[in-house]
DNA sequence: TTATTTCCTATTAAGTCGGTAGAGATTGTC
DNA sequence: GACAATCTCTACCGACTTAATAGGAAATAA
């Protein structure tokens, strides 16, 4: 399961999508038009923007705003900025690669093989999809939808 | 990421079935023979007992069993005995679905749709592959082989 | 100077993870 | 029957994570 954190910052980013690249959102408006708890919605974006996703501005008339185009923010990048790696073993993260102490070596692992096939799959779904994608409504999108 | 209870089943399963569909062994045998902590695999096995995929004896000439063929068992049944459900969001699992309360609705929801995409092309691949399939050596295995 | 808004840190309650501990029940052997 | 071996069951533990909540500090606009 993903965290309930990454579900809402995956909400909040696709209404900052739709509001346009430029454009900021406050808090507030994205927490009630998406039924987000204010108060962690805030320590949700602020960590976007420490991440490099978003710019801020403070004070009256302030908020937040995407700084890149939705069509070039994946699924899974954003998944990895809030839950960390996708991977389903230390030992196939390329974010946070681990060696598996228990095992006598990844190349004759078979837990890692059959893993490493499913995390392929798994991620060639999530880092192709962008927000653009989402917002899209169509559930087509770059590569499956070229395929 | 898979629990690390959940790859020590399966590498005690996997075990056991290279030792044949009727053959026993016992848990220190296993323990020993793949690096797992004793006490922990005793209740692992339990469970998988409980759970219907082992067979056991006790005392002198004990052992634990596969109930079932190798080639019958698949990791994504394994996983979901011991992790609970594969399912990226509550919405999205057959074994413990939920529905999504901050969610509008099902058919609209653009976080569900690439989500579904993304379970399926998992599951795709951890409900195809078998205990035989693991320890056949290569990688390939029934649907993935075929196409 | 005041209202508004983001920024930052701490705290919390409940749950999960990866074990450990120890007594009980069953089976085989002498 | 005694005894050893083995699985069975329940409880417990410390460390960590999750989904928030709290409250004040800092910046900005009017
Ligand atoms: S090497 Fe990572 S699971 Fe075996
Ligand atoms: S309905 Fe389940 S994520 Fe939206």
């Amino acid at each position: 399961m993903i965290s309930q954190k990454a579900k809402y910052a995956l909400r909040a980013l696709l209404a900052l999508a739709e509001a346009g690249v430029g454009q900021s959102m406050q808090i507030s408006d994205i927490a009630d038009g998406q039924r987000i708890p204010r108060k962690f919605l805030e320590q949700i974006l602020l960590d976007l923007k420490h991440r490099g996703l978003l710019s801020s501005r403070r004070g009256k008339n302030g908020g937040y705003a995407l700084l890149r185009a939705p069509d070039l923010i994946t699924v899974g990048e954003v998944l990895r900025l809030i839950d960390g790696p996708l991977a389903p073993l230390p030992c196939l993260s390329r974010m946070a690669y681990r060696r598996c102490e228990d095992c006598d070596g990844e190349d004759d692992c078979r837990i890692r093989r059959v893993f490493a096939e499913a995390h392929r799959a798994n991620t060639a779904v999530l880092d192709a999809t962008t927000l653009a994608d989402m917002s899209g409504g169509s559930a087509h999108h770059r590569i499956l939808g070229a395929g």
